[in-house]
DNA sequence: GTGAAAGCGCTAACAA
DNA sequence: TTGTTAGCGCTTTCAC
């Protein structure tokens, strides 16, 4: 749509009124008096331009509204400035999720304030995903990807090595190689555990989610070691898919067992929720009878009927730590030490103390 | 750090075999024995190839792995070949809003086909917001934007045209003008009133989102207008922001009348969902003593206590169909007729019977 | 400290 | 039908 004029040779002033021709860095450098390359220094915060041009260079850009093409810079310094996030992820899931939203505003966050821009790509299966990295990595569309819901046993980071693609991977706990940036998950478990445990819960169950995850396997882990380590007999998990679905499947499983648990910590909130729901269907009440603790602190998890008892996460900090990584990964600098918030632990109504033994009986007898 | 062989001559093989040179189509030319122009022909689907050629070519790209570089492609042909979605949200808003996942799904799941990328870009105030779609424009790192959250004189759509900046506006409603694409929430909002008239409720009372958004107002009128074809007294409203706190909170105003409503509407289930919590915080019954309906259909919304009666909509088609008209649009085709799927009225236990007059007084004077 | 010129990898007009 | 060539707008080396 843009006219370009006939004459080959730049024009002074576009010879059209009515359609302009782009505003390039060559028209800026002619507003200021000076070359290209002033422009392009003082664009790239180089050293080599006096401080009056300098300042003739700003003003004229100003004046043009004039500001480096992304896609003609990208093209010369074989860089995108464009980071890539592939979400893999049921379509189900995709709405209820907290992770994706925070952790995409906790990224751009970082981005905005270096001129990167996000690229996303959202795929619901294993040969779209592959496909969605191939693509960044052969169109050179970013220079980086955040690696997300790690995998057990994981091929991605190399293949991503293979594609020659910089990436940072988003893990909980800690990992040999490229470490994994993550928040400490595990802490938050054990927190959990230990609440029940100073209520009097004896039997703990877990419902987690896929073990082929990372985060699942270490949320799992950390509430088997810390039972153990508090002298508990191992509790019954039972494994689901994060869905509300799941979790209310899970929770009526654990509640037929002839013994079953007197607290429950799910691996995300929605489990959780669903949990109570399952629960009090079946007359099981909350937390009278059974404790139920969450993941991630909705923002719906203190109007639920009880209010949700759960482990937080800052998951825009952590976003925004991984694009600080990350850009100084493909940057070719070295990342500085990441400081995540610790994860908080918030008691809300949905724990409460066991119902003992003795007491449950005398009602029974009564 | 990609090492380019110091002759400029196109090398048969890269000399280096560690640090290998990015494939170009030159490679692939020179693979399949034929020019440039053709395999940038074939690869943008014109014609002027013979098909023996063509295959050749496909072959070489295969075996070379080539895919056009995103970046070059776009200084030439002028377009970025990726499209902009600018998200306006207060944090705490963010990781609950089912709206922006499923959209940005239903987006990719076009946009993926067409070999389109998504650059999003997350703000939370009204200037960021516009210095992101200059950015957008000015640096052309997309060929147009999604525009959402009309709000009630919205002074972006002008801004973008002045930018120069395609965009499709995400409305509900019609519009005049560019017509915004939207899923008709009235539809929703007056089966919603219409349910609860046939429940015998007539102290019907709305909840709404902030008065700037479009669809709030939608909303608003949309239970306003039910109500008075239905030949009931207007309902009082009260104007929130579409979080749980708000929700509670304008749920407490609307029972603290002297005559309360007997159903309320919601304009999102966060706020119904709170709502049922405040209701029940003072102990009132939901259904029995009041009826609440929300909005979105939030996957959590059946696993509510009681399960929440709501209004669902198809956002993941609504994104793929504004991604279809968007390409359109950058690409210069004429959009063709937009079919959105109707929206759904989800009926689910926090509705019900209105208690009588009568009722209530006997119950008081038992 | 500044300007000229050669790319970056592709597309598209034009010539053969 | 095929090959040649001139850009797209910027960065960056290298003379001046």
């Amino acid at each position: 749509m843009n006219a370009t004029p006939p004459d080959g040779v730049g024009a002074d002033r576009p010879a059209s009124p009515v359609l302009q021709r782009k505003i390039t860095i060559g028209d800026v450098a002619a507003r200021a008096g000076v070359s290209k390359s002033a422009v392009s220094f003082v664009f790239n915060g180089r050293s080599g331009v006096g401080e009056e041009a300098r300042e003739r260079i700003l003003e004229a850009a100003r004046a043009l509204e004039w500001r480096p093409d992304a896609r003609a810079r990208a093209l010369s310094r074989s860089r995108a400035q464009a980071l890539g996030l592939v979400i893999r992820r049921a379509p189900e899931l995709l709405s209820t999720d907290p992770f994706f939203p925070q952790f995409v505003a906790g990224v751009e966050s970082f981005l905005s304030t270096v001129g990167y821009a996000l690229v996303l790509q959202v795929v619901d299966g294993e040969e779209a995903e592959r496909e969605a990295y191939s693509r960044f990595a052969h169109e050179a569309r970013v220079d980086g990807v955040f690696l997300t819901d790690l995998r057990v046993e994981d091929e991605r980071p190399a293949e991503l090595a293979g594609l020659g693609m910089p990436c940072v991977l988003l893990g909980s706990g800690t990992g040999e190689g490229t470490a994994p940036i993550g928040l400490d998950d595990a802490a938050g478990i054990r927190r959990a555990v230990r609440h029940l445990h100073a209520l009097g819960h004896e039997r703990i169950a877990h419902v987690s989610g896929s073990d082929r995850y990372v985060h699942s396997r270490v949320r799992r882990e950390a509430w088997a070691s810390e039972l153990a380590q508090l002298g508990l007999r191992p509790g019954t998990v039972v494994e689901a898919d994060f869905t509300g679905a799941a979790g209310a499947r899970a929770t009526h499983e654990l509640l037929d067992d002839p013994e079953p648990p007197t607290a429950i910590i799910y691996a995300n909130d929605i489990m959780a929720i669903a949990g109570i729901s399952a629960a009090i269907d079946r007359g099981v009440r909350v937390p009278h009878d059974l404790s139920i603790i969450g993941f991630d602190d909705i923002p719906l998890a203190p109007y639920i009927i009880p209010p949700l008892t759960t482990v937080r996460q800052d998951v825009f900090q952590w976003g925004n730590a991984c694009a600080r990584a990350l850009v100084s990964i493909v940057e070719g600098n070295e990342p500085g030490a990441i400081e995540l918030p610790p994860v908080e632990f918030i008691v809300r109504g949905s724990t409460g103390p066991v119902r003992g033994q003795g007491e449950a009986i005398i009602e029974a007898a009564g």
